[in-house]
DNA sequence: ACCTTTGATCGTTGCTTTACGATAAAAGAT
DNA sequence: ATCTTTTATCGTAAAGCAACGATCAAAGGT
């Protein structure tokens, strides 16, 4: 993953309320879904709701699924793991071979 | 390590800059640290290299040492490390036990 | 004592984000 | 056919961010 997904898709993750949105769609992902389900755990209006969620989606970290006069969402659990896969290069290529500068040149 | 936490630190990592900023860091480490360094490696103007450090400063993710007339960063491997912990675990509660909805509950 | 280098900070400009209410479209219910 | 529910989208205001040049303070060099 290049550095400018993974700082976009950092972005998406940046607002404590998307983080609270991951959960929520989590949680309620086995009975029904959700959307009306998440604005009505936030104290936020539905607009403002249906927004996050578009920054969530565009980052591909949730699916959307239209059921009947709903839309329901699901979670990217691969992507999200991609995520954590992307997170730990970054962190490998800084923190491990750091040790030797010429690692990166050769 | 709390939503709003590890959602600021999201933010920090949201910039391909920043993260650019964080790999010259660590390349450059045991010779000389660097800043100016910084500024050399990428097309930006000093103060705007100045501000992107603060934010990656701000979010603890590098630390400052002065160093005669300039200013050395280093990285901080420890945080950099348990923001994948941090989430790692925000993957582990979502996706896992999202098999049954009560674990949270209970 | 003076000049230079380094780098943080200030002020500004333009763009993006966050939040809201209002509106509109699609699906279901009556 | 009409009404209701659900939810995306639009328009807008306020806040925040990204980039810049200019400036100022601190440390070293001459």
């Amino acid at each position: 993953m290049q550095d400018e997904d993974l700082a976009a898709i950092m972005r998406a993750l940046g607002h404590p309320v998307r983080l609270s949105i991951l959960r929520i769609v989590a949680r309620q992902e086995r009975g029904q879904c959700c959307c009306s389900d998440v604005t009505e755990s936030l104290t936020l209006a539905q607009s403002t709701v249906s927004q996050h969620i578009k920054v969530l989606l565009d980052a591909g970290l949730i699916e959307r699924q239209p059921k009947g006069t709903r839309n329901c969402y699901i979670l990217q659990r691969e992507r999200l793991e991609a995520v954590g896969s992307a997170y730990g290069g970054l962190i490998a290529g800084i923190c491990g071979p750091a040790i030797n500068e010429q690692a990166k040149a050769g």
